[in-house]
Parts: structure tokens; sequence; C-alpha cells
DNA sequence: ATTGCGTTCTGTAACGTTACAGAATTGGAG
DNA sequence: CTCCAATTCTGTAACGTTACAGAACGCAAT
């Protein structure tokens, strides 16, 4: 016969539901993963008395017996800075996440020691899939978490000859649109400060803008030292000195809203108004620029969008598609 | 997916161990957790070869019989904008995690219903402490989750006559200081532009700019209907008008970074120069403000260090600390 | 000798789930 | 009527852990 009586108080369990419909526990359990082996009216019933009484899957049970975690881990380095960046991707996450039985868990680590979070995850198994932000272009996070079988994602591309997915802003195209942009304004010499020449995207967005240089037939304005990992004293010392150089530019293209911050500073210092004598295009994530200086030309990277495509990349990986499929560029203009 | 299968590839239990010992399970466990009813020697034998084979308890296995997570959920606002809050919250909270056995997992809501979140890890039980941020006067989820004990932690204070952890930035040492801070420059009539009003730390900002404003014998500018909550173009136009009245203030205490860019935007299209014509105050919580403008003065508010006090206040209450002694108001001066 | 007792260890069962092998019930086909 | 097969359901075992009730042992008190 069947089990003892059920108090009723309890989180239901399966049990519950087979007490309550007088099936087995294995039938409920087939029934409610619509499995082909159980009568279309029997999962009818089923289903409904397991809504009735609220039923959810003990996530500790299935872990346990099929080693599924349920689990996305992000890993965060928590020296880096970049504020908005961490937040709007994190709702992103969780927005491609929100209907799906997946958790979201931040993983931290430290840069003395990035492979360590990565080899927790997998000797523990404490995740279904990863996402990897900061990637570097050859990065040995990629190669361990291929080498273990673990899905991920990376945000940023790498340079290693080995398919994963990853999720990438297309900085070629976003320079080549400010290039434009300035052009559209009648501007003539342009400068561009750029992200920190050893990682991959400088080499994108060096790309995009000198194309656009050429066939817009503009001037570039030498700015060698000059990029987003300095200080920002001495970026907006350099906007002073910029401003003040009898060739200055008349526009400029910048690759994060901190160091055009720092370099519109120095430019008002050294006496130039934005928008008449110089125009300065930066990226831009979330609105803050536009709170002080609409004047400031801004294109917009989308972190969230980031954050959900990776998410769903990762999902995708775990249930078998083609990691060579879920690489994405986004562009400016596109919107997933 | 999965690798074949290699005898000494799997990842070690307490069985593991028990056979390499020679002793039962039971007793490996019990020895692990430094029971009393184990002898000393066959303890340190137990360590031993656990740290050897690189033994870690499986999560789901201890979670599925004692009921115990190890993890703590941040309970997030997808739909906030407060950018350098989240992260840099995160990472403190990581940070306390970091050295226990807690895993960090963010659950969203929508504004549309705020209780969502928390009644589902109520009633899937999962997670062992909840940390909210954007706390509410009458918070409902408080009373909730005092109702279900489920120990929590909130960011900010609550007023509802009910004992619970929390951890409030002291902002009416911050109007306090800002106003010292201005009188000190020899300013005379300031302007506060706080939070909305219906917001708890509202009253606290008023009450500390009003003393300060008694103490110093200033003349406080009113500026009743603008707050934070206002769009950019609305506090913009508003920083200008306030510049070209007649009567303006010399001296502005603000309550935000964004809403101090609008501000002196305004201002600066209204011909005033910042530092020299007026001086404004407000809370930074990372230093994006230095790098544009310099003169602005910033009083620091460390959401690092909300992060890590709330993390440590929800595992204290969790191990059966007097949630009464886990309220912290951390000033601008202070550290943790 | 027997009893009692503390110390140290052990086996069993259970948490909720699913894989698996098998059982009961149909409805035809022989 | 028997037999087979498809359909639908069931019980058992296992994932790794810990609570619990006990077992084996030495040792002291009766």
């Amino acid at each position: 016969m069947k089990t003892e009586t059920e108090p009723g108080d309890e989180r239901p369990t399966l049990k519950t539901i087979a007490f309550l419909t007088g099936l087995g526990v294995t039938t409920v359990s087939r029934a409610l993963k619509n499995g082909p082996e159980i009568g279309e009216e029997t999962k009818e019933r089923v289903r409904q008395i397991a809504k009735q009484v609220g039923y959810r899957p003990n996530r500790a049970g299935v872990r346990l017996r099929t080693g599924k975690t349920n689990v996305i881990s992000l890993i965060l380095n928590t020296e880096e800075g970049a504020m908005g960046l961490v937040s709007e991707m994190v709702y992103g996450i969780t927005e491609a996440l929100a209907d799906t039985p997946y958790h979201l868990v931040i993983t931290p680590y430290s840069l003395s020691d990035p492979m360590e979070p990565v080899r927790y995850i997998v000797e523990t198994q404490s995740a279904d899939g990863v996402i990897i932000s900061r990637t570097e272009p050859r990065d040995p996070r990629v190669s361990y978490l291929l080498e273990h079988n673990l899905p991920f994602a990376t945000h940023g591309r790498t340079d290693m000859g080995v398919v994963h997915p990853w999720h990438d802003y297309d900085n070629e195209s976003y320079a080549y649109n400010a290039v434009k942009l300035l052009a559209g304004r009648g501007r003539k010499r342009i400068a561009l400060s750029g992200p920190p020449p050893q990682l991959l995207y400088a080499r994108h967005t060096a790309r995009g803008f000198e194309r656009a240089m050429r066939d817009f037939k503009l001037e570039i304005f030498p700015l060698s030292a000059l990029n987003l990992d300095a200080p920002a004293d001495e970026i907006r010392r350099s906007g002073r000195e910029i401003g003040m150089a009898s060739d200055r530019p008349d526009g400029i293209v910048c690759s994060s809203a901190m160091s055009a911050l720092g370099l519109v500073g120095g430019l008002e210092e050294a006496g130039l108004k934005i928008g008449r004598d110089i125009d300065i295009v930066t990226k831009q994530s979330s609105s803050f620029i536009g709170w002080y200086k609409p004047e400031i030309l801004t294109i917009r990277e989308d972190f969230r969008i980031a954050g959900r495509d990776l998410a769903k990349s990762v999902l995708a990986w775990i249930e078998g598609a083609d990691p060579a499929s879920l690489q994405h560029l986004v562009g400016p203009e596109s919107a997933l």
C-alpha cells in the first residue's frame, strides 16, 4: 500500500502529489516532465494537483540525483572599477534566466589568481555554465573550461584559434560611426583615444577608426601615449595640452565615458567649448553623460544586451547547440 | 559531453575517505566536523587524507539532508539605475563571503511585484539569508521575512517599530559635514538638493542640513520641488534657473553625483564658475567626479563597505546573534 | 564474575529526485 | 482461449550527506 498520513503543513514534494493522486512517485515525476509513457489524462490531473498545492521541485534533490545544478556562474573581477558595466550585465543575465529554472551566482576572483574560481567550479561541479568577463586574447580560463567540457561564454573575443560562444561589442563599427558623426559635423582633424593597446578590441577600434578616416578623407591627429588605463589627472592634463596645441584636433573619438569626461575637463580648462571648437564622441553605457554635458556626442553600448546574450548562449550550449553558432558581434545600431 | 570514467578521476566523497582510512562514513563525517566523539588521532588522519584527495563536501548532499543551502541571496531591482551602487555592493558581499562556504546568488525583481522574490526564496527554501536593497520605511518584505524566520539585512533603515539588522549611510552626518565644508569656504546661502521626500533618508539628510545651517548661522536657499528622481533635463534646467536668480545661493549640498552633474551643467550654462562663484558638495561612490570636475567637493559613500557589513550581519544572524546588535550607521568619516 | 559507564566507532535510514527494470492492464491476432 | 505487444503505471535503488540508535571496547566499581 501507500505511505503514512501527510500532515499537509510541509513543503509539498513528489510524495505529496503521489499521495493526493493515488499514483506512484515515479509516475508523478514522469508526468510533470511530460514523459511519453504517461497517459494524457493522468498528466493533466497531476499538473492540476501540483499547481494546487504549489509544488516546486527541490533543487537539492534534482542536483544530487542528476548532477544538474541549474546554476550559471558569473565570474567577476572585484578589482575592476567599470561601474555601470557590472550591474547592467547582471541585470541582462537575470532577464535571460528569468523564465528558466536557472539561478545566477556571482563568483569573484582577484587578479592574483584568475584561474581560481574556474577551477573551483569545475572541481566542485557547482555550475552548469559559466560567463567570463574581462576576456583576454589568450585566456587560460577558456582553455581550461574547454578541456573540462564546461559550457561557457565570454564577454569579448579571444585570439587563440579555438571556438567558443562569445559576445562582443563591435568596436570597429563604433569607431567608424564615431568618425562618420564627426565628419558629418564638418570636423577635419580627428584624434583617437582608444583602449590599452594590448587588448584585442584596441585593434578593432583602430581598424574602424582608420578605415573611416580614409573613407572620409580626414586627417589623423596622433595621440600615441594616451589610453583608457591612464590615471584621471593624466587624461585631464592630456586634454589641456591637446586643447592648447596650435594644430589641435577639432574632433576626438573616445573609447570610454570616463576618459571622455577627463578629456573634456582638460579641453575646457584650455578654453575650448565642446560642440563649438571641438566635438568629442564617446561610448556610453548609461545615460549619465547626458546629465552633465549634452554637447558630448554619444554612441550607445548596451551591457544589458551583452548580459542577456551571454546568458542565452551559455544556456544554448548547455542544451547542445553548436558553439560556433553562438558568437555575436553587436554593433551600436543593432538590437538583439 | 561526458568524459570517460577513469578510476581516480571521480570526485572524492565521504565514502572515498572511509574506504581509504578503513573507517565508516559516519565516522569520517563526524571527524571532519571535529565532533567530540571521535578520537583526536583519528580526526587528524581523516583530515590528512581528506586534504590529500582534495575532498570538498557535496553541497547538494548537505542541503538535501540538512536543509542548509549555504546561499545568501541579494535581492535586486533591475529597474534601478544607480550604476556604481550594485557592483560595489556585490563586491563587498563577496568579500565577506570569501572565506565562508556561502555563495552569493542574485535574485532580481521588478517594481511591479517586489514581494515575488522574497516569497520565492521562503517557499523554495533556497537561501539561508537575504540582503534587501532599496528599503522602504514600511517595507512589506521585512514583515514577511520576519514572519517566516528567514534571517536578512536591509540596506537602509525601516520605520515600522520592528528590529532587524540594517546598514545605513549616515546621511544626517553627511549633510552636516557638507554644510560645514561650505561654511569653511565662506559660503553663506546654501541650498539642499535632497532625495525624494517619501524616502526615509530624505528626513535624515534634511535634519543634518538644518542642524548645520543653524550651527553655522547660514541662510537656507529654498529648493522645494527638486529631488534626485527628477529627470536629467529638469535638473539641468533647474541648475540654470538657480544660477541666474538674483538671490542665487553660493553653495549647494547635493545627495547624488548624478544630480550634481546635472546641476553643475545648468550652473555653468548660466555662466557661473564652480569653485569661484558657487561651491557644490556631493556624495560620491566612485571617483568619476574627480575625472571630470575636481572643483566639485565630494564626500565619500562606500557601497563596498555597505555590502561587506550587510553580508556579515546576515551571517551573524544566521549563527544566532542578536539582530538588535547588527545595526550599523556608517558615516563618511568612519571605516568599518 | 557481573555490572555499569564512558569512549570511540558503526550501520541504518532518511532528505527528494530520477534511472531502470519490471508489473499490471488493455486489445488484438493467432 | 492463449499469447504477444503496446500502453501505462509501479517499486527499488542510488546520488552524498547527517541524525540517530546502537555496538564494541576497556576499565572501574560492585
